[in-house]
DNA sequence: AGCGTTAATGAATCATGGTTCAGTATTGAA
DNA sequence: TTCAATACTGAACCATGATTCATTAACGCT
């Protein structure tokens, strides 16, 4: 309660606080050039804090663990990427299929061009403890295109469908549209704009009115009616 | 070149490499149980052994790494299932529309059946070098579908369309759509049928005759004309 | 300038878990 | 039964790379 007689030499830092600030953000980028340039096997604390011109030590003035710090860099990206995407697939007086369309195509050419970062964010193995920013990624990119399908199901634009099971769907397909062009790197990098309209057409096609066949519900195949097939 | 006198006392084994084969096949059982009871993380050679009723040791007996072991491990199960799907997919006298859903079905099926092992063998984080026996598969998988495509092309029974990238879209697409539910490993486990029905016919629409709007090619939103979005 | 406080440094420490290997058990033939 | 060869064992070894911490530098104030 008493307040100390020497009142504090020095409270807190006025500029200081800027180089404290401005070092976090560096060993942040750092972190995210490390993983868009050598992918996450390369992403070592000593690495990461020489690309950002500090210490190694310094990174845990900043962060308690590598974990945290490669969870808050992937959070950061996978944020961003979530907001543009809602910022279209929200977009008011639009169809639901051209919001679709857009949303994906818009997300597929952007990660293309990221390259690196795009790739090793969307499949490289991590630490399980960052991995489940990934997986909260996912989901909430899922999320809002259940949201986008059944805003479109209600305007009577899109076919009844389960939207949680085909937001995921939609999720896994450009995802592994990306990743399928990126995992090759040694071909002629493909046609961003083509690839990102094919998969924008298959994602609007898989939600559409039914108006073909569909409706002959599919046959699943019990697996012990498969030749060599013995589940589990 | 000179034959040594002694005569080799003991050439081979007659039952001895049954024991040894056994002990193999064994090591590589539990490996596969280790990893579908509690994942990638888990999977450390002491505790395979320990499953498997051998010393660690043994194990290098049989394999030259941890990496080779898990290799091999995954590629018997990823090559199984590829095989099922491509059983299903080059089924005679049947539209490729029919083949399509009941090989996606079946796949969802048999994964989400199989629990634990299909959602680490599909997402957790392993080792590189194991990682690329999943890209592999994946390829696989993809190619079998942009083969059936194109069958279907072929045929005129399906639009035309680039096979590759929708083949990959469609393995991504029933990828994500069984790892979603096992995720939330908490909720009551979801109707199986229903999940591989909606994602068969999500597939099946996403590769159909265009006789819908599809018509109009989607817009592209370039990056820089979005709010925050500043790609890179 | 001198002093107390906080930030930064990076070499040393520690933990984890794969891999090895000296010792033991098993095998099959003589 | 004995012997040579091979398989098996599991505790010790080692490599990797995250984390710590004693030391030094920078800062703000009087």
């Amino acid at each position: 309660m008493s307040e100390t007689q020497t009142g504090s030499p020095v409270k807190r830092s006025p500029r200081v606080a800027a180089r404290i600030a401005d070092n976090r953000r560096k060993i942040l980028d750092a972190a995210r050039v490390v993983v868009a340039e050598q992918g996450f096997v390369a992403a070592q604390v000593a690495i990461v804090a020489s690309v950002a011109d500090v210490a190694t030590g310094s990174v845990y003035r900043h962060f308690p663990s590598k974990a945290s710090l490669f969870s808050e860099m992937l959070d950061s990206v996978c944020t961003r990427e979530l907001e543009v995407v809602r910022a279209i697939t929200t977009e008011p007086g639009r169809s639901a299929h051209d919001r679709l369309g857009d949303a994906v195509a818009t997300f597929v050419e952007r990660a293309l061009r990221s390259g690196g970062l795009a790739y090793a964010v969307i499949v490289e193995p991590i630490d399980p403890a960052v991995d489940q920013v990934r997986l909260n990624a996912r989901a909430g990119l899922a999320a809002a295109f259940a949201d986008l399908i059944n805003c479109g199901i209600a305007l009577g634009e899109l076919a009844p469908q389960d939207a949680g099971v085909r937001g995921a769907a939609i999720v896994g397909a450009f995802l592994e549209g990306v990743v399928a062009p990126l995992a090759n790197r040694d071909q002629a990098p493909p046609d961003r704009a083509a690839i990102a309209r094919e998969i924008a057409s298959f994602c609007q096609m898989a939600v559409a009115h039914t108006s073909i066949s569909a409706a002959k519900p599919v046959a699943v195949v019990p697996a012990h009616a498969l030749k060599k097939g013995r589940q589990k």
